[in-house]
DNA sequence: CTCGTGACGGGGG
DNA sequence: TCCCCCGCCACGA
């Protein structure tokens, strides 16, 4: 952390490409880190997105991205407003059960067409 | 350069 | 099913 948001200086443009496909989730929709980490053909892991989207410029939809869970990361930071992801999240729509996590097969973002596959059923 | 610290994730107990 | 442990990569000291 204890970076100047106006610079998110990146020499190889992973985190530009992360910051894109954040902005790109729409609003009642989220992704996960691995997901992000996938979509980036696994160059940096999802641990390390975590640390990217510590220092998203403004603009990025960063409430829109939870943990594999389904939970909010982002209430693990001490110097971080309790609930706010959640809260946001609420605002968009999307919903909370009873454990504090959403239901990722309702609420996930899937950019990629279906990889969910079955080599079987390629058309 | 090395070391430690995370907005993570999955495998094993 | 839940919990702990370890690998992962970017950054700052």
């Amino acid at each position: 952390m204890r970076v100047h948001p106006d610079v998110p200086q990146d020499r190889s443009g992973v985190s530009e490409a992360v910051y894109a496909w954040v902005r790109r989730i729409p609003k009642g929709k989220v992704m996960t880190y691995g997901q992000l980490a996938a979509l980036l053909h696994n160059r940096i892991s999802a641990r390390a997105v975590g640390w990217i989207m510590h220092n998203s410029p403004k603009g990025v939809p960063w409430q829109r991205v939870v943990n594999a869970s389904g939970g909010c990361s982002t209430d693990r930071l001490p110097d971080f407003p309790m609930g706010i992801q959640r809260h946001l999240l609420e605002t968009e729509g999307v919903r909370f059960g009873p454990d504090g996590t959403i239901d990722l097969k309702t609420y996930r973002f899937a950019p990629e067409p279906k990889v969910t596959v079955s080599r079987t059923s390629r058309r």
